[in-house]
RNA sequence: GCCCGGGUGGCGGAAUGGCAGACGCGGAGGACUCAAAAUCCUCUGUCCGAAAGGGCGUGCGGGUUCGAGUCCCGCCCCGGGCACCA
């Protein structure tokens, strides 16, 4: 393709053709425009940034958010600004339809991608930040993205990470009240056990001693057990290969760390736990209020993972066995027990010998049940997770020697050590119920275990696997896991024997209840969010460690805790998984001692600091609310400006930004992780909205073409060359596969080159053609031409190619012209609302093809010229205010009104319907549109076409819709 | 296996249950030009036909309806998420 830039080309064009150095200097020429006026800068209620609010006050008010970018080396490609276009375009059309809109970028800039680019380049990751951020900040300028420079935030600024750790206090100085169902301080937590109208939470007070009893360090790791924020040694996902510790949703199912795809191994470790799990219920129940795709909400549901089911205890001669189950109506068919191989009470639970008449099956071939389950739990110790979770097929474990008691029937089950049961999950114990359970039932075909029929199957599921009614369950062919009605479950105190599974479920838990064996309970998959990362790159934790080991806050005065400079900052990497973690920071031994009043009376004292940093969604996790009010220094954002932009809109009302734009890569991270803290700073009074994104809307991935030569190795993708159906690159053949736009499949195109040809308008135009904002689809550079020529054309209209004269006109529209603008403004309206801009464009287009037709020698009537410029305005703003001042308009367009459509324009006096002989369409008549339904009738029989093909037929009966169309059905 | 999306021309995509394929790319032809580029105009789902016209067409099979891309039932395929979660 040849390029309209370069100049030899450019020779004989007209002088004043909209290409693309013209593009180019209109666009280099309003940016600079806005940004000298100040054209986006939005009025806040209150505070440094309210001055002109009062103008606006009485505008309903938009906030437009897109997910901030991490500023990465190599810059955006044209697939990054997709969504931050639409925000632009529709952020646009909010203004021009009188409403007071937030709309700004900032970057989150702390974490992996940022260090480890900083580690390539061996430059301090600021360094590299601040650069990588100015290239982003000039690409995105360049595109004319409508934001308020005022309010741009980077996460690795020490002002904005103040606010960071502050709210990591917050959360530290919090408890989760579970009867009131929020998180309340610590401090009042404190009061109430000195009161002594709270005792200590359950497993918060390992010594026992009463709360009045303990010393003050005692008492502090009694308040220290119950915060939101608390260390704990748990199992936690070890990456030597990163040198740090990952939280679950940064690792991907097959045991792999999201970044950097190493293993990662469980590993029990001393870390910062977030007590999200607190929240597990209402992140579950709070999606109900939200505007997000079902896609998103079940992701979020599925990861949260609430199930419902009950506790029950059976008794071992070790003592109580604890398991969970969701079926406990099925209790009377539990035929075995499983303990999971980490489980506390394998020891406990090995018997010193086999029981008479133990078949040789469960021993594992060994003498004693010591020397079987040792080995076998050794076994499991050593697969990894990722083989225990993908050797599905076979299921393995042993006796452990042990029978329990069903608590239902009172008969003596056996226990297996099994690693089909996860330590993680629930009580790390299962009753196993092989007739209504695929796993059980396997594990008891395998092991001859009884199978136990307690819930009857429908007839269909009996006939479609071959079993027949009657028969023992031990001959079906697999579990039935669907619903029936209860058999062989009564007791003498208890019968479920009839009972739909619903009321089984009821009837059991009510009897376990009674009798002390159990109780309903549910479960989360969901685990508390490990928050504590060995790299250098991130928040320092605001806490300091005293003698006692213990964490304490630092005051609030001490913030930010600025992160020290290090000069060799690289984590200690490995591929040793029993190597230990090494924060960088413990090596600024400097900075890891050090004398501070906490201000608790204690006096100066030495303290030890925390050497962890904060992971990177530690800064994403606010920063729409720091958006808000972004040079505030005495609070992260004040209440009013928050109750304004996010608040409520009545009573009830979760609150939130209006709409959030972003990937669906963020659903179970980001989004997760930033509802929780919203949720916390709304619990303790900070925030007036519950939820901080009423409105999330997933923009679509572009995609591009990759080719690859016959070693299956990437080529350069801008150098490949159409030849028929062949690809070639320098005369060889290569082959065309669709993928992800980026540096490893070499087919990154970036949006600097497409301003450069085309100009940033056509890019946006481009981008926003492509079909609906939420859909993938590959990038066409070969296309992009389409949106040029239609700007060419519109700049036609305005402009003289030959000397720059103006071509509209006073003249008086027509009134088919008239309409056809009318019709594109109701349609062009239709497409922003529902952020449908490929149709807006579609319409948009349609009127510029109408008007080139009927003024071919130009003349377009400014009445007619002056909408299509605002219509255009949100999509293509600088070619939009470029003619829009040449039409001789003094001030930018950006608040001038959006066009409105005249309802009596948009009805035509005459339509033309189709006329359908038993619903094929055979003749096209022209009524009038108030025609009726006789009318119509009558004159879709007086065409000829009609009239032929009923004439030696019967009709038996019409439908005439009036405006719509005409059926005979004939027969 | 379970849970979400999605299947419409050569391609991206349009269509409140009422004219399938708007708009754009690509392709074919033409105008302008010494020539080309750029620009403009015409045509472009498919099959039969010289044409007029007609047949067939929204992944497949049924159904509801005067009428289905759209609604219902059962499948197939593609993409994404979760996955021995009791």
């Amino acid at each position: 393709m040849a390029d309209p830039s370069s100049p030899d080309v450019v020779s004989d064009l007209p002088e004043h053709r909209y290409d693309a150095a013209v593009a180019q200097r209109i666009e280099g020429e309003w940016q600079d425009r806005w940004e000298a006026e100040g054209t986006f800068h939005t009025p806040n209620p209150v505070g440094p940034l309210s001055e002109g609010f009062d103008a606006v006050a009485d505008r309903p008010k938009q906030y437009v958010l897109d997910m901030f970018p991490y500023p990465s080396g190599v810059g955006l490609h044209v697939g990054h600004p997709l969504g931050f276009i639409g925000t632009d375009v529709y952020a646009r059309y909010l203004r021009m339809t009188g409403h007071n809109v937030i709309h700004t970028m900032g970057y989150d800039a702390f974490g992996l991608p940022a260090e480890q680019y900083a580690l390539q380049t061996n430059t301090h990751p600021r360094v590299t930040t601040e650069a990588n951020i100015a290239n982003m900040r000039r690409q995105l300028r360049r595109l004319g993205l409508g934001h308020d420079p005022r309010r741009s935030i980077s996460t690795t600024d020490p002002a904005y990470y103040r606010w960071t750790q502050w709210i990591f206090l917050q959360i530290f100085g919090s408890w989760y009240d579970a009867d009131a169902q929020r998180a309340r301080p610590v401090t009042e937590l404190e009061a109430e056990l000195d009161a002594g109208t709270r005792a200590p939470a359950p497993g918060t007070n390992p010594s026992g001693t009463p709360w009045p009893e303990l010393d003050p360090s005692g008492r502090r790791a009694v308040l220290n057990a119950h915060r939101l924020a608390y260390l704990a040694e748990v199992p936690v996902n070890w990456c030597p290969g990163l040198g740090t510790v990952l939280s679950n949703e940064e690792v991907t199912a097959d045991g792999r760390s999201e970044r950097g795809n190493f293993p990662v191994y469980r590993r029990p470790m001393k870390q910062w736990m977030l007590r999200i799990t607190a929240y597990a219920d209402r992140l579950i129940d709070d999606l109900d209020h939200l505007d997000w795709t079902d896609a998103i909400k079940a992701q979020q549901r599925n990861w949260i993972g609430r199930s419902t089911g009950a506790r029950v205890s059976f008794a071992t001669p070790a003592g109580a066995l604890d398991v969970f189950t969701t079926r406990p109506d099925t209790l009377f068919g539990a035929t075995y027990m499983v303990v999971a191989p980490e489980h506390p009470m394998v020891p406990a639970l090995t018997a010193a010998s086999w029981p008479d008449g133990t078949p040789a099956s469960w021993t594992a071939g060994a003498a004693a049940p010591g020397a079987a389950v040792s080995t076998y739990v050794t076994t499991a110790s050593r697969r990894s997770d990722l083989d225990r979770q993908t050797d599905t097929k076979e299921k393995t474990g042993v006796f452990t020697g042990t029978y329990a008691t069903n608590p239902a029937n009172g008969e003596a089950v056996p226990v297996f050590v099994a690693d089909y049961v996860l330590m993680g999950y629930g009580t790390g114990a299962i009753m196993a119920v092989p007739a209504h359970d695929h796993r059980d039932f396997e594990f008891a075909r395998s092991f001859d275990l009884p199978i136990v029929e307690v819930i009857r199957p429908s007839a269909a599921w009996l006939s479609d696997h071959g079993a027949v009614e009657g028969a023992p369950a031990s001959t079906w062919p697999d579990a039935y896991v669907g619903d029936g009605v209860a058999v062989n479950s009564a007791n003498a105190e208890v019968s479920l024997d009839g009972l739909a599974v619903a009321d089984a479920k009821a009837t059991i838990t009510a009897w376990l209840e009674a009798e002390g064996l159990g109780e309903g309970t549910v479960q989360f998959k969901l685990r508390d969010w490990l928050f504590s990362r060995q790299r250098y790159w991130g928040e320092p934790f605001p806490i300091v460690f005293g003698d006692d080991g213990e964490p304490r806050a630092l005051p609030e005065s001490a913030l930010p805790l600025v992160l020290p400079p290090m000069e060799d900052f690289s984590p200690k990497t490995s591929d040793d998984e029993s190597s230990e973690p090494e924060p960088p920071l413990g090596r600024v031994t400097e900075w890891t001692t050090a004398t501070i009043d906490l201000g608790d009376g204690e006096g100066p004292q030495e303290y030890r600091r925390e050497t962890n940093t904060m992971p990177n969604w530690a800064g994403s996790c606010w920063y729409e609310l720091r958006y808000l009010d972004p040079t505030n220094t005495a609070t992260f954002v004040d209440p009013e400006n928050e109750r304004y932009w996010m608040g409520p809109r009545e009573p009830g009302d979760v609150g939130g930004v209006d709409l959030y734009v972003g990937g669906v890569e963020h659903a179970v991270l980001h989004l997760l992780y930033a509802r929780f803290w919203h949720k916390v700073l709304f619990d303790l009074g900070h925030v007036s909205s519950r939820e901080p994104f009423r409105r999330l809307f997933n923009q679509g991935m572009i995609q591009a073409y990759a080719y690859r030569d016959e070693r299956g190795f990437p080529v350069e993708a801008a150098d490949v060359v159409k030849d028929g159906d062949r690809y070639l690159l320098a005369g060889t053949e290569v082959t065309r596969e669709l993928g992800k736009m980026g540096k490893s499949l070499k087919n990154a195109v970036a949006p600097d080159e497409m301003c450069e040809r085309y100009g940033a308008d056509t890019l946006r135009l481009y981008e926003m053609f492509g079909g609906p904002l939420d859909q993938s689809r590959p990038w066409d550079t070969t296309a992009v031409v389409g949106m040029y020529r239609l700007l060419q054309r519109i700049w036609r209209l305005f402009v003289d190619e030959d000397d720059g004269t103006p071509r509209t006109s006073f003249d008086e529209p027509s009134e088919d012209t008239t309409r056809a603008l009318h019709r594109t403004i109701d349609a062009v309206r239709d497409g922003m609302e529902t952020l449908r801009f490929n149709t807006s464009i579609a319409r948009i287009t349609e009127l510029t093809n109408h008007l080139t037709a009927a003024y071919p020698d130009g003349g377009v009537p400014k009445d007619i010229a002056e909408p299509l410029v605002l219509l255009l305005a949100p999509l293509a703003p600088h070619i939009a205010e470029e003619l829009w001042a040449r039409l001789g308009h003094e001030s930018s367009l950006t608040y001038q009104d959006f066009p409105v459509a005249q309802e009596d324009l948009l009805v035509e006096d005459a339509v033309e319907i189709p006329v359908q002989v038993n619903g094929k369409v055979r003749s096209r008549i022209i009524v009038p549109v108030a025609a009726d339904a006789a009318a119509i009738e009558t004159a879709a029989r007086d065409d000829e076409k009609v009239a032929a093909l009923l004439a030696d037929a019967t009709v038996r009966k019409v439908i005439a819709v009036p405006g719509k169309m005409v059926n005979f059905v004939v027969g």
